[in-house]
DNA sequence: TTGAAAGCGTTACCAG
DNA sequence: CTGGTAACGCTTTCAA
């Protein structure tokens, strides 16, 4: 026979009664095999696993949901990701949800406000647990989640929404930075921060401008716009327009993006870097590594903060009444070529 | 009783049934009506409509599904993200995926090949449809979105698989590269490609070495490993460490990020962009345009590529019989400073 | 250890 | 115009 059906006939859907129908027994049965109840006798189970691979059944995930089992939906929420930090962080999102069986379904993602759309597709198609990493659309997501029971976990960021967290301790770390550059023997800083009003962004500015009034300093404030490249360029041009004289040594930008702008504005303003101002950030993103940024920074957690995000998720979805949780992980300093000791002033 | 019940006894869900009820119809009569069936009287769309936004009803996804309709979901399977391009091409999906209502949901994001597990997603969700960015991956996808049925389309990628594309006329966008820099007088070229397999690297290397061929030249070719920030690097180092009577005096990688590699490698060489070499790429992703870059690129068309891929898949999930077809756009030169005029040589 | 049947929320078909 | 009912594919009682 030629049986040259190239042109396949879409063939049926295989699915619990094909099976049934095939080993002569009842679907609940196939069901139960197929899901290692252990009721169902071995000899069964077998016959019942050999004939669904052979048919090449798959189970139909929407089918099971509506009859009562979890979606195997998260939804994310992402915010712009222009700082390639959130793209890592997105990476590691679907790389470990991949990995306990989770499918990452794309509710929002970029700066603009979150559409109602957006809102109804969280609902209607019942996913069972959120992760948001977007500081300015949380609220919304927050609010709309935890009327539906809805658990919702935040990626670095804190909140004092009905939600759980998991964030870098942003305080801490860019304390542990400006002690690190004290004891390099920096003496003017200057800090660059951005207006969004993301808890990371003030959580590191607070931190960092701390350690160094315990040390009876202050930082030159320089607002970055949004955290950006170009915010940070923006930032290291209007540095390197100051008078030598009241030019900082030191700068410390609250994001990796941002230190990256403002060691290039710097440096096409002929300011070298370490050699005339340290630079330093925070995040630890991809680019800061390169030979020609060299950025000395705090690294964030990322794999472990992932990990965590996603414990918490699922502990919630199986137990909807646990509290919620805020994690904190600590960073870890990361020193490269970006910042110098400076001998005391002369 | 107190009634104090903040802590809300999740309420049951909203259905069809539920509005039936309270109307005193059928649900199947709450069905047509919510969906703008013509037959159905005014006066009971309006009073089931009110009724519906009352309860704040929310039509359950899956189950429409089940019951025979589309998923509303598009499988998104993409490559490596460190390229930049890629990110703002899914921002633009995710984009226009949500303003035609249809749901992105990752099926793969990065490097490394894909699962069994993600394989499986594919036909579990039933996904209507499939959006492809990686090379490496595309095969096995569409083969077994062919045999399911499921229509692909591929972006960024021509492939011979069964499946539909659009795509940058790379051929012709590296030709029109080649040949403005012949005209600005430049004669030493250099071709920095990338060993993927993928036919975008491949075409942009042909198209441009083609052009110089006609011109009767011919480029150093530069292998680049992978394409990415770091293997433009090291081709812009070897570059560098060449003899300057050997130095070419343009130099054109397969995509930006590679460019943008070169160039840091050639400038912390000592080498002058453009004033000792011209640096031209392929893309036009965000960095290229900062003053610090202002790379000399073939724009894609980001925008409109994404919008023909989802014209393309929807048309085939409404018409799943439609031929594969293959789109191509055309790149626009852009024009920065990285390259500049060759006087003829002394 | 297994079968039968109900139910999940919608839509679609067939009557009326 | 509207109601009843079956069907989508699965899990889960309830019986046997």
């Amino acid at each position: 026979m030629p049986s040259s059906d190239l042109a396949a006939p879409a063939r049926d859907r295989v699915t619990v009664v094909t099976i049934a129908r095939r080993a002569g027994v009842a679907s609940s049965t196939v069901s139960r095999a197929l899901n290692g109840d252990p009721r169902i006798s071995a000899a069964t189970r077998e016959r019942i696993a050999a004939i669904a691979v052979e048919l090449g059944y798959m189970p139909d995930a929407l089918a099971r949901t509506l009859s009562g089992g979890r979606s195997g939906l998260i939804g994310l929420v992402l915010g712009p990701v222009e700082n390639p930090f959130y793209v890592a962080m997105l990476e590691e999102v679907v790389a470990q949800a991949a990995a306990r069986g989770l499918r990452p379904l794309i509710l929002h993602l970029g700066a603009q406000a979150i559409e109602a759309e957006t809102m109804r597709a969280l609902q209607q198609y019942r996913v069972d647990g959120c992760l948001v990493t977007s500081a300015r659309l949380s609220s919304d997501i927050a609010d709309l989640c935890g009327r539906r029971g809805v658990p919702v976990v935040m990626l670095n960021r804190v909140t004092r929404l009905r939600a759980s967290s998991v964030s870098c301790d942003n305080l801490g770390g860019a304390a542990e930075m400006a002690r690190f550059l004290l004891g390099q023997g920096h003496r003017r800083f200057a800090l660059v921060g951005a207006d969004t009003a993301s808890s990371t962004a003030l959580e590191r500015e607070q931190g960092f401008s701390q350690a160094l009034a315990a040390a009876g300093l202050q930082p030159l404030r320089l607002s970055g716009g949004n955290s950006s490249w170009l915010g940070g360029y923006a930032a290291g041009e209007r540095m390197a327009a100051l008078p030598p004289a009241e030019r900082p040594d030191a700068v410390f930008a609250v994001s990796d993006i941002m230190a990256l702008g403002v060691m290039d504005a710097l440096r096409r303003h002929g300011l070298r870097v370490p050699e005339d101002v340290s630079v330093a950030g925070f995040d630890d993103i991809a680019e800061s590594a390169r030979p020609t940024y060299a950025l000395t920074t705090v690294s964030q957690p990322l794999v472990p903060m992932v990990r965590r995000g996603l414990d918490l998720l699922l502990a919630r979805i199986q137990e909807p009444d646990l509290p919620d949780e805020v994690t904190l992980l600590r960073g870890r300093l990361t020193l490269r070529a970006s910042t110098r000791e400076r001998p005391p002033a002369a």
